[in-house]
This record gives structure tokens, C-alpha cells and sequence, in this order.
RNA sequence: CGGGGCGUGGCGCAGCCUGGUAGCGCGACGGUUUUGGGUACCGUAGGUCGUGAGUUCGAAUCUCGCCGCCCCGACCA
């Protein structure tokens, strides 16, 4: 992408309304633009971003088995009253009247939808277990929205539903969940500590919910240092093996790891104290295993092989994507700007030619362009009429991790330079024949 | 929802106390500048000062209502 042709809002001031980091990034960066408060659009770079995790996400859902769907956004208060939540839910939820004056709602979560899918559709042990997941704006009407997209009102989330004959089986379905969000948080570079959590209104007695360590979280959290040594790294999972995933789980839920709402003060006194560690977290996932919480409300039975009937076993687990977005940053970040993992970054590299209007250096831009794109790689070319500074500034801010620097002085040697955002070291790499040079770089 | 603050061109702000129909910096746009770390010069466009009512000869400035936004708290993925 040619940056003359691209659509990147830069902000040199600091919003007056954004007060912490990962807000003001987007703001400065160009991602998104407050529509009302706690609501965003979501411009280009910011979409980029938004799109790849939830990409990442899917990715993690479908290789543990999980099926996709897309469910809407508008629900049917009915629905709700049948669970009981419509009165249970409150004011958080948007509700909103049709032409017709039938009350509807602006979906906060979708057990209800789900579950109703689930009851016309399926009825027999035989089509279990069954998990249905989908990504979704929400509405939840907080009273205080703030942190930009870290606390909106509306929100995109991966939430997903799983369907089971019994509790045994339903735990491994939770489980399976706890894992594959694991891996998708450590895709993303991101640490997050799965920390027993408090079910809250959606009721049930299994629950987990996932932290990333950061100044500006909102939960002080509890735990034993050694939680955040565990990894999965590049293991491979077989997400039917019951028994090796429970074993995973277990290692990870072992170490005393809570947020204040639940922290018990005497258990975290018997931890060594030298592993004794407080801390805030932004939480950016939740696991729920409920029982038949929806499903006897809503009739959702299922035929057992014994003949008998009875309430399928159920649970959810969410993401918040557009959370993650705000987490990542929060996580990622330093005076300049934002500093993306290589996993979510819009962009693999950045061309910054030195000289706009330079023949020579013009045309090598252009071939390097032409080339690290056939090489696969997404590229942004900051083509502008600027001065360095300002090219250097603004890269730094957005946070694409490698910097392509070419300039006349190097070009004329048959030399560029290469940047790397993390730590700011600069390398002189020959230009050679084609871009080899580059995409070794880019890829090691 | 309790407490506090703010609303003046795209962004950051001044002016308000001591009423006389708007100003600065950045940005945008058009030129010149060809630049190795937030750009130099010239020029242009852009605001009925959140909104409604009131006081007054006259309101961005004073009074009241409403709306919006931000911060702290309670709440929350």
C-alpha cells in the first residue's frame, strides 16, 4: 500500500479525552474515531489489526473443533423471557421497540439465541458433543464506558457454546476452551493468566477468566509467580485426548492465580512469599461451564441412549477482539508508539524512502515494493512529500515492526538499512539481487 | 447511579471573572523548498463559540433548563 493512496489518520496531539496509553495510540495512530462514547469506528490500520486477531481466533476454534456460525445482533426480547434474564439483566442491556412495538434487544451475549438453535435443531446424544461459536458485535449499555475500546459499549467478541450429553464430558469441553484460548493469547504475544473467576450474572459454579498484566487493568490480581512460566509453546494438542487435556489444564490452574473477587487471603499466604505476586490485569477472556442453566429453561432436552430425556449440558466461553486490540497495546508500546507483535501487526514492513521525488531512490523503493509484496509480505510505502523526521515519527507511532530505510547516501553504496522497531537497531543490508536479503531478514 | 470537570474551525487551547458579534498553535488545502529523525517559506479555506430560553440597547462572556463528553467511585467482557 502505497501511503499517498492509503487512508491513515495521524493525530500529532493527544486527544484531550483519551487519558491512557493504548487509547491514545489508537487515537494518535489513526485506528479508530469516537462515534459516541464507548462506540467506535474502526479505521483502516485499526481494522487491519482488528481483523487479524479475530483471524487468530478462529483459527484456534476451528483446529479444536469448534463450528462457526454467525448469529445476529437485534434479538427477540422473548428469548429472554423465557431464560428469565430479560428482568435479570438490567439496564446494561439496550433494549429497542420495532415498528410493530415488539420489544427487541441489542444482543449483550447470545445464550438464548444459541440455545434455541440448538433445541429446533438437535435432539439425540448421537449429535453430541457439539461446539458453536461466532464473532459478534455486542451491546452492553455500561454506565461508565472508558479505555477506549478496552471498555466500550459496543464490543467485538468471539463467544462460543458448547453442548454436551454429560458433566464429564462438558468439563472437557471447558477444558478444550482453556486451551485453545491459551494458545491464542500466546499467538498473539500476549501473556494471559487463566485466573479462577467469579461467575457473575450468568450464573453458573466452573469458571475461569483470562488476565494480561498491565498497569491500567482493571482488576488487581493474586497469583504465584510460577503461573507465569507455564507455556504451551509449540506442543501439539490433541484436543480429543480427554485425559492429556485435563492434565494440561490442570498445570495451568494449579498455581494460586485470582482477582480480587475472588482472592482468599489465607490460600495466598501459603505460598512461598518470594513467589507471592499482586499485580493489575486487563481481562480479556472468560470460560463458563453452567450445566443445564439455559437448557431447562428453554426446554433445550435431549434424548439419552437409555431413551430418557434431559437438559443438554452447557457452557460459554468469549474473547473480547476488540478488547485485544486495546490489551495488545497496553502490553506493546513505548514513548514513541505502539510496537505490534509480527502476528497482528497491519503491516509486515514499512518502506521509508528518504528522498521522495529522487529518481534513483524512487525506483529502488518501487522494485523493493513490488518485490517483498510477490514475497508475501504486506507492505505499507510511506511515498509522501515529507521530511524524514516526520516519515520516521510517524512509523515509530504506528508500530510496524521492520523499517526499510532508503535514502540516497546508502542507495548510491548499494546499501539499505533496516530497522527494527522493537529495540530501534538499524542494520545496512546490500540491496543484492532482488529483495533475498530482506526477506530473510523479515522472516528470521 | 453518586461526586467533580469540560463543551470556542479537524486536533490542542486562549478569550468568559471586569458583556461591545472571535484569536493562537498544530493540522488541511495550493504553491515554493528535495530534505538522513515530528519540516522551511508564501498563500488559502474553515467557527452563527453544544443547545433552548431568559436578562440586556448588545451575550462566547451573566442566569436557568436540556444535551453531550471526560475523570473518580459503585458496576462491568
Amino acid at each position: 500500500m502505497y501511503l499517498t493512496k492509503y487512508f491513515l489518520p495521524i493525530l500529532k496531539e493527544n486527544p484531550s479525552e483519551a487519558q491512557i496509553i493504548s487509547h491514545r495510540l489508537m487515537l494518535r495512530s489513526g485506528m479508530i474515531k469516537q462515534s459516541s462514547a464507548g462506540i467506535y469506528s474502526w479505521l483502516p490500520l485499526g481494522l487491519k489489526v482488528l481483523k487479524k486477531i479475530e483471524q487468530i481466533v478462529v483459527e484456534e476454534q476451528i483446529a479444536a473443533g469448534h463450528i462457526p456460525i454467525l448469529m445476529p445482533t437485534i434479538q427477540p426480547s422473548e428469548l429472554w423471557k423465557e431464560s428469565g434474564r430479560l428482568d435479570d439483566y438490567g439496564k446494561e442491556m439496550l433494549r429497542v421497540e420495532d415498528r410493530h412495538g415488539r420489544l427487541m434487544l441489542y444482543g449483550p451475549t447470545n445464550e438464548e439465541l444459541v440455545t434455541d438453535i440448538f433445541r429446533t435443531h438437535i435432539s439425540s446424544y448421537k449429535d453430541l458433543p457439539k461446539t458453536l461459536f461466532h464473532i459478534q458485535w455486542k451491546f452492553r449499555d455500561e454506565v461508565r464506558p472508558r479505555f477506549g475500546v478496552m471498555r466500550g459499549r459496543e464490543f467485538f467478541m468471539k463467544d462460543g457454546y458448547s453442548f454436551d450429553m454429560d458433566k464429564d464430558s462438558a468439563i472437557h469441553a471447558y477444558n478444550r476452551h482453556m486451551i485453545t484460548y491459551l494458545r491464542t493469547y500466546e499467538r498473539l504475544g500476549l501473556k494471559a493468566l487463566p485466573m479462577k473467576a467469579d461467575t457473575g450474572p450468568i450464573g453458573g459454579d466452573y469458571s475461569h477468566e483470562f488476565l494480561v498484566l498491565a498497569e491500567t487493568g482493571e482488576s488487581q490480581v493474586f497469583y504465584d509467580k510460577s503461573v507465569t512460566d507455564l507455556s504451551l509453546g509449540n506442543r501439539h494438542i490433541d484436543y480429543s485426548d480427554q485425559q492429556d487435556v485435563a492434565d494440561i489444564v490442570k498445570k495451568f490452574t494449579q498455581p494460586y492465580a485470582r482477582t480480587d473477587e475472588t482472592h482468599d487471603e489465607n490460600l495466598f499466604n501459603k505460598i512461598p512469599i518470594e513467589r507471592r505476586l499482586s499485580a493489575r490485569g486487563i481481562e480479556v477472556g472468560q470460560i463458563f461451564y453452567f450445566g443445564t442453566k439455559y437448557s431447562n429453561s428453554m426446554g433445550a432436552d435431549i434424548v439419552m441412549p437409555n431413551g430418557d430425556r434431559t437438559p443438554v449440558e452447557m457452557g460459554s466461553h468469549g474473547i473480547g477482539v476488540s478488547r485485544l486490540v486495546g490489551a495488545l497495546i497496553e502490553a506493546n508500546h513505548d514513548e514513541l508508539g505502539i510496537i505490534w507483535p509480527a502476528s497482528v501487526t497491519p503491516f509486515d514492513a514499512v518502506i521509508i524512502n528518504l528522498k521522495q521525488g529522487d529518481e534513483q531512490v524512487e525506483r529502488a523503493c518501487s522494485q523493493l515494493y513490488e518485490d517483498l509484496i510477490l514475497s508475501g509480505f504486506d507492505i505499507l510505502y510511506d511515498d509522501r512529500h515529507e521530511r524524514v523526521g516526520v516519515k520516521f515519527a510517524t512509523m515509530d507511532l504506528i508500530g510496524i515492526p521492520w523499517q526499510i530505510i532508503v535514502g540516497p547516501r546508502d542507495l548510491a553504496e548499494g546499501f539499505l538499512e533496516l530497522k527494527f522497531r522493537a529495540d530501534g537497531i538499524r542494520r545496512r543490508i546490500p540491496l543484492g539481487e532482488g529483495s533475498d536479503h530482506l526477506v530473510k531478514a523479515l522472516r528470521a
